[in-house]
This record gives C-alpha cells, sequence and structure tokens, in this order.
DNA sequence: ATGGCAATGTTTCATTGA
C-alpha cells in the first residue's frame, strides 16, 4: 500500500500536475492539503474519473484537506475536523482505507513567535496531540500525514542558524512533534537512510529551490504496527521542477503487506 | 533589516503563506 502527502497551493491551479502526478504514481491514498476550494468546487468527477474516490473539507481562499484513495478500496469512517476542538478553520479530515486509519491534516503556520497565529498553533498542536492518543488506542493501523509546518531537526533545514527564532523550528513546535513520536508516531522518511538536505518545501523567491534552500515539513507519521511494515519513504522533487509548481513536492510512503 | 514569489479576493492592492 502506497500513501502519498501533497501541499498542493491551491487545488483548483494545481489539478493538472495532481492527475500527471498520480498517472505516473498511482498510489492507493493521497493527502492533500491547502485546497482552497469550498466543496461545492471540488473536483470530484474529475478525480473519479483518475480512479479516486474523495473525502474533503474545504473553505474560500484558505486551508482546506482532502483524502483520494483508489476506488478498489474500502473507504470508510469519513470524518472531520479534531473532536472536541472548535476550530473554523479546515484543516483535518480522516478516513479508514482497507482498514488502515488515515489523518490528514494541515497544522497551521504560526507566522511568527509573536503572533497570536502562533499561540493558536500551539494550542492546535495540544489538541492534536491529546486526540492522537485515543486514537492510537483504537486505530493501531494509524497514519497521521501532511503539512505539519514543523521541521523537526536541524538537519530538516537548509541553514539552522538562518531560521533560529522563526517558527517552523521553535521549540514548543518541536517539543510537540517529539510528543507525537512519544505516542508512537515514527517518521516514516526518517526510518530509511536518505541523502543530506532533503526537503519537502521551497520558498519561491530567491531561486530558492535550484539552490536547495528547502525545509522539511511534510511528514508521514506512522503507528508503530505501520512502521514495521514501511519499505520505503521517498521525497518526490519532480513536481516541484514542473511549470507552476506548488511549493511542496509530494512524500510517498509504501506498506509492505500486512 | 528588508524583500524576494505565488494564490486569492473583487483586486487595482492587502493578506497569507513558510
Amino acid at each position: 500500500m502506497q500513501i502519498a502527502t501533497w501541499n498542493v497551493n491551491s487545488l483548483k491551479v494545481r489539478l493538472p500536475h495532481v492527475l500527471d502526478w498520480l498517472a505516473i504514481n498511482p498510489v492507493d491514498v493521497l493527502c492533500l492539503q491547502e485546497t482552497k476550494l469550498t466543496d461545492d468546487k471540488f473536483p470530484r468527477a474529475e478525480l473519479a474519473s483518475a480512479g479516486y474516490q474523495v473525502t474533503f473539507c474545504g473553505q474560500k481562499t484558505y486551508n482546506g484537506v482532502a483524502i483520494l484513495a483508489r476506488d478498489t478500496l474500502a473507504m470508510t469512517d469519513l470524518a472531520n475536523g479534531i473532536p472536541g476542538f472548535e476550530d473554523e478553520q479546515k484543516r483535518v479530515i480522516r478516513a479508514s482505507v482497507a482498514g488502515v486509519h488515515i489523518i490528514c491534516a494541515y497544522i497551521p503556520n504560526g507566522q511568527s513567535l509573536d503572533s497570536d497565529k502562533y499561540q493558536y498553533k500551539l494550542r492546535w498542536l495540544s489538541a492534536l496531540v491529546a486526540w492522537l492518543k485515543t486514537e492510537l488506542a483504537a486505530h493501531p493501523q494509524l497514519v497521521l500525514t501532511g503539512d505539519f509546518n514543523i521541521a523537526p531537526q536541524d538537519r530538516d533545514v537548509h541553514d539552522p542558524a538562518e531560521w533560529v527564532g522563526q517558527v517552523l523550528v521553535s521549540g514548543p513546535e518541536r517539543a510537540a512533534f517529539v510528543a507525537m513520536q512519544e505516542l508512537g508516531l515514527v517518521d516514516a522518511f526518517r526510518l530509511f537512510e536518505q541523502a543530506d538536505k532533503s526537503f519537502s518545501w521551497w520558498d519561491y523567491r530567491m531561486m530558492a529551490f535550484r539552490r536547495n534552500r528547502g525545509l522539511r515539513i511534510d511528514h508521514v507519521m506512522l503507528s508503530p504496527a505501520l512502521a514495521q511494515r514501511c519499505t520505503s519513504c521517498i521525497i518526490d522533487k519532480l513536481p516541484r521542477k514542473q511549470e507552476q509548481p506548488s511549493d511542496h513536492t509530494p512524500v510517498v510512503a509504501t506498506l509492505a503487506p500486512a
């Protein structure tokens, strides 16, 4: 089973990229973030033609998440949001696909350490971690994937010194990531030997992609039972090289049959 | 220190992202 995540930065603009990518990479599950579409505008028919069933939850301009699953697989238990956490922003959606419990998340950016948005990010992360504890107990086969807006370690940052004092690398954010690991979730990418300076996001500005000035902030985290089955996790940089790309590129994890 | 690039809204620039 292959599970991928991709922050597409507008599914309206990026639908052709997604369809092209799926044609080459027929993953079983693709989690999308920043669809930036209200539900009435979601391109359900186009994705159905490509062989994918969908569940989505979006809003105008900002946020928006979706899970695509091959239509040959059973997709059940559809829900969105973090239970008990009031949030107008559409950032979490979940579904069970062929018995694997998938949570697709777009964790807040935080803007800057002195921003209200940063406080919101920390509250949000706290709610997520508390909820994950019960989710993991209920669903031993669990994947948490998406745009975490957290670079877990300095090796996930092109120039750590340049990022000191900024969001995505702050102590409290990284502590939340560690808290997820302490619940048993495993950063699939780090199960394997990887090239130095592997990133999943590059700023549009300053030729950041060509200079590989990026961050690794998009993650696939696996419950212990699934980590045991994971045979690979790669970042696919090809979409980032295309015309009019998203600033993020897909991350793909492969699980061996149970 | 600042802005650089891209998407969105109803736009003629502001806001947000990371």
